[in-house]
DNA sequence: TAGCTTGTTCGATATTCGACGAACAACGAA
DNA sequence: TTCGTTGTTCGTCGAATATCGAACAAGCTA
């Protein structure tokens, strides 16, 4: 894909708070952090906001750079994933609060996963 | 004082994940979470931060306006307290998480209490 | 090699934010 | 009434943020 020379994964020792409270003060990236919530693995293209791909892309980078959720790239495709132990060893508790109140009000709705056309392995 | 015709405190069901989050993702907000955290009521003038007085002023208006304090005015000078009950109630342990993290590598750390000349009342 | 897919990056805007000093308003005190 | 105190608000600035479309780059695929 694009530029992406090799994204930049912050250290647990380098996690800040106020930047990860940034990073979760959007509706947009807590709905993807509530999309991740279950641990598992997505697909880049498997994540579906009602913004432009360029953007979406900005909000997945900015979660990244935070140290909120990791990129792994695989071909020419990118699979995220919730840095959820690392986040609760640095912040504990910090995540799960903030998903339990997302759920509760719904925070980021507008964000889901692709309608994946349930076959074999195809949606991982 | 100044033009403060009437503080707008929202109510419980008004008080936005969003807006909590953003109002807490600032290190100088932060230090002033801390300062409040005990539960006691805390004078305006009693806050000190590296920071101009208008910008306090603006930073203790965002945590107000986002739910997070309440301010009490009596005769010329205001109280400042954490609405930590209500901040529970709505987003249970968030604050707390949010303490304990910030507690542990010092964010906020410029903020702190008047040296409070250790009188009778004089201190509240 | 040529083309397609998949994200990223690059401008370009428009908006918001943090910070400051100065002016202002409300209240108590002299 | 005239001051002094106490915060708030205003105007301004530079930096950061959100968004978009277009261009780009890296890896498959034909």
């Amino acid at each position: 894909m694009g530029g992406m020379r090799r994204a930049h994964h912050p250290a647990i020792e380098e996690l800040s708070l106020p930047e990860v409270m940034a990073a979760l003060s959007d509706p947009l990236r807590i709905g993807l952090v509530r999309v991740l919530a279950d641990g598992a693995e997505r697909g880049w293209g498997e994540l579906r906001a009602p913004v432009a791909k360029s953007t979406l892309s900005h909000h997945l980078r900015v979660l990244r750079d935070a140290g909120v959720t990791r990129t792994r790239q695989e071909g020419t495709r990118c699979f995220v994933t919730l840095r959820r132990q690392d986040l609760d060893e640095r912040f504990p508790g910090l995540v799960g609060a903030m998903l339990g109140a997302a759920d509760a009000e719904d925070v980021g709705g507008g964000v889901h996963l692709a309608p994946c056309a349930g076959s074999t392995a195809a949606c991982r």
